[in-house]
DNA sequence: TATTGTTATACTCTATAACTATA
DNA sequence: TATAGTTATAGAGTATAACAATA
């Protein structure tokens, strides 16, 4: 974009990123919330301690880019809704070993394969060549 | 996306969009905030009548899918800072026309200006195909 | 009755400082 | 002192219902 070429509103990349990222969870967030109860934090705590198993809050904070405050609520409330227990580790007694119950394993392969889905569907307009496109732009600029 | 194929949260565009959303507008937010004290939905109002001229709020709701009450919130907080003016339609009184003031106007070119090197600063790492790809990509996927 | 815009309210998300407990 | 996690608080974003004024 040059200096003199006028732009809309939806020219302008963060306003443009908002809009696709707000209507592309828009769905999914309606179904975690209507399924489970759930926030967007407690989504993505549950997904970490799913996807890769048993995790303290630390591990969780540094996989999934979320803030210590923002982890200690979600887990409160998974743990309040009997999503997920906690250990306390012995040799270290501040770390706690998070693990999903039952109940949370299977509201996690639930949503997993709803995300896949909602994955699907949001994909399903463009060409393998343009998702990936798509992909390593966003992973730039998300600078992950 | 498969069913078989495991994907991390990175790998689920809804998480990706929303990382790159959140990125790609901070230091911008940052310094709308810090120059002008104006909020995301403020700047977007001044953006509007800046570059397309007077209209009514409704037009800016339409224009910038913006829900009424927020556009009413952002036009008082503007109008109280003296960036813009109300004047009501004589022949249908429950409009009224916006305007930017001398300080809106230059408060408007300073961001559009400011806007345009962050979104030149944002695609500096592609090429100019693949920011096409992305653009068409996020239109599709915020329904544009 | 319908439309423009305002006010009230609640919920979600983000950010930061101050704190407890443990090491 | 440093680290893991909690609590408190404020600011910002989102959503909806109820309302006033005008048409």
């Amino acid at each position: 974009m040059t200096d003199d070429t006028p732009f809309d509103l939806q020219d302008f990349l963060p306003y443009l990123l908002n809009q696709a990222a707000e209507m592309s969870s828009l769905d999914f967030q309606r179904y975690y919330k209507a399924r489970y109860g759930m926030l967007r934090t407690e989504w993505r705590v549950v997904f970490h301690l799913g996807h890769y198993g048993d995790m303290t809050a630390k591990e969780i904070c540094i996989r999934a880019r979320i803030h210590k405050t923002k982890v200690s609520r979600a887990v409160s409330a998974l743990e309040k809704r009997r999503f997920l227990t906690r250990t306390p580790l012995p040799d270290d007694r501040r770390h706690e070993t998070l693990k999903l119950t039952a109940a949370g394993r299977a509201a996690f392969r639930d949503l997993y394969r709803a995300a896949q889905d909602f994955e699907a569907n949001l994909t399903a307009p463009f060409t393998d060549e343009e998702v990936a496109t798509l992909r390593r732009c966003l992973v730039k600029i998300a600078k992950f």
